[in-house]
DNA sequence: CAGTCGTGGTA
DNA sequence: TTACCAAGACT
């Protein structure tokens, strides 16, 4: 029976997957790895744009590792979320000084690189170098709670739990289990979504048992709702971070009180940039690291 | 474990 | 317009 749902995921797959650039041939670790770093959070199509233009400027860890961390936090734009580009080029600095230059094939060696946790590590593992291991990210988890289990939504992530639940799914030959992996988070990309999933068009249609459920509404937890945006220390942050992005010479402390009109949330977002290693005290005012 | 961390698109 | 969501990681 497993067999059934996963081949049914590899045929689906095979004739239904998006061209994307990280799927072309001879895309490489280096690019599989940025790639992760940048979809952590994001969507598929704010990254393409951003990824090619950071894989043209820095082919290799090493030409990454050999520029000052603000560049690479200034070549993330907007994607969200900067501490992402800080830890991307830590990673590269410890593969090009702990691995040669060369990105780890093992999960073990991956997780121990900045920025990389459970799913990203085992999406290298498996996306660049074929390895067999269950990959689970937010589009797996909701596969599996509607098809597997009947729920219309996952309950909050639980890393032990979900990686045993997609191991129990994972062919035991190796393309197989590769691409099964890609097919789950394709079809959670594309047809059983978030808000209005095209069941009619679901390969797993037959075998799925929410739908054989009547499609029951979720009642498990709640997840956490996102705080508003508009106001936040956020969102201060995200504005002072750009001045410093668009900047090549500190930005003074009277250039940043054009950025935010309250002064004590301004003072803690710039502290917390500090903190964090994304904006650096120099000349009175402030940079890129 | 719950809180924190950006930004933009869509319903 | 507000609210939700997007290939998570770290503390």
């Amino acid at each position: 029976m497993p067999e059934t749902f996963a081949s049914t995921v590899v045929d689906w797959y095979h004739a239904n997957r998006r061209d994307l650039p990280w799927r072309r041939d001879g895309f490489t670790a280096w690019g599989t790895l940025v790639s992760e770093f940048m979809l952590q959070q994001t969507p598929v199509s704010r990254v393409i744009p951003r990824l090619e233009e950071w894989l043209t400027r820095w082919p290799t860890p090493a030409d990454l590792a050999a520029v000052p961390p603000g560049e690479a936090v200034r070549a993330w734009q907007s994607l969200g979320y900067p501490r992402r580009a800080l830890w991307l080029h830590a990673a590269a600095v410890a593969i090009t000084e702990r691995h040669g230059g060369v990105v780890p094939d093992d999960v073990e060696a991956l997780l121990a690189l900045p920025g990389i946790g459970d799913y990203t590590a085992r999406a290298v593992a498996v996306f660049a170098y074929g390895a067999r291991h269950p990959v689970v990210d937010t589009n797996i988890r909701r596969v599996i709670a509607r098809a597997v289990d009947g729920q219309g939504e996952p309950p909050p992530p639980s890393a032990r739990r979900d990686l045993a639940a997609m191991s129990a799914l994972l062919p035991r030959e190796l393309p197989a289990a590769a691409a099964f992996n890609a097919g789950m988070m394709e079809l959670g990309a594309i047809v059983c979504t978030a808000r209005a999933p095209r069941c009619d068009d679901c390969p797993l249609a037959l075998q799925c048992a929410w739908r054989a459920a009547g499609y029951p509404a979720y009642e498990g937890p709640r997840k956490a709702v996102q705080k508003k945006y508009e106001g936040s220390d956020r969102q201060v942050r995200g504005r002072i971070l750009a001045e410093l992005r668009a900047s090549h010479i500190p930005v003074t402390p009277e250039e940043l009180e054009d950025v935010w009109p309250d002064a004590a949330q301004r003072d803690r977002a710039l502290r917390g940039l500090v903190e964090d290693g994304l904006a650096v005290p120099e000349g009175g005012g402030y940079t890129l690291p």
